[in-house]
DNA sequence: GTTGCTGCAAATCCTTTGCAAGGTT
DNA sequence: AACCTTGCAAAGGATTTGCAGCAAC
């Protein structure tokens, strides 16, 4: 795929909300698109050397807003994006070897969070729920030197 | 209450742990009664500051570790405190306008996290579950402003 | 042509660390 | 006495900002 029709998704949002759609931030969209697993501001800086650090940091925070990646926090507080791919309300879970972010959607999760805005004190304005898990890949890159010993 | 007195379950946390009860540490848990609606490392800082400020955070992570005090965070990411006043599992609001910490427990929540972590890859470590309140006090304030142009 | 965007470097903010001096058991 | 803690200052890491030049619409 070339970089004139690539993440058109991830463009169009920023583009619907008047902002220009510029050669670095094609490459932004192209270099979150190639860590669909998840990424940090400084992978996606790495990735893109050409690309000035501020700038990456300015066009993560855009897409933000745009509502087309979302951000989340390692358990030691470290931030990961990941691009959302369902357009609707969801959640994430991280791993917390490598960093992959999986995205889930459960309505029970959804029925639980209407029902306590209504039993906690104050006008509820979100939520953050995130589960940090051990990916099924890391597990068996841990459980291989275990076998090995024996 | 004087010094000796206060926080006798939060210093019995450390003091459980082997490390040791000291006048600053005495200092740092009364501090954080003071704010039981909760407090950021640099409030509690500046509430003493005849304690340095690498002690105070030295000291949260002591009391965080004992497992009295949780980190949460803001909608920005910014780290708030709040003691645990429960010993059991639970979670917390918190009012994005002032950062009152609310403390609160649902077994619903419980069920959805135990059935989820069946359901979702890899094997799961833990979660963080957080939700953003605008507070009762904070309302009423809000609320106010407005009636007084009228 | 306007106005927004970019890169660079400097500035911030928050938190941690090294180390010598002092406190606790 | 032995070892843990403290304060200070410096180091760190991540993210933001000022600004002059460049690019998109």
């Amino acid at each position: 795929m070339t970089i004139d029709q690539a993440s058109s998704t991830l463009l169009d949002s920023i583009r619907d909300l008047g902002y220009r759609v510029t050669g670095t931030r094609r490459q932004v969209a192209l270099a979150m698109e190639r860590r669909s697993e998840g990424f940090s501001a400084e992978e996606i800086s790495s990735d893109l050397p050409q690309v000035g650090r501020a700038t990456v940091y300015r066009a993560l925070k855009l897409f933000q807003n745009a509502g087309v990646i979302c951000k989340l926090a390692l358990p030691n507080g470290a931030p990961r994006y990941a691009i959302a791919t369902g357009g609707r309300h969801h959640h994430h879970s991280v791993c917390v070897r490598c960093g992959t972010v999986t995205e889930f959607r459960d309505s029970t999760v959804e029925r639980v969070v209407r029902t306590l805005s209504t039993e906690i004190e104050g006008e509820m304005v979100g939520h953050r729920i995130e589960f940090f898990v051990t990916c099924p890949a890391c597990l068996s890159a841990v459980a291989l030197p275990k076998s090995q010993i024996n």
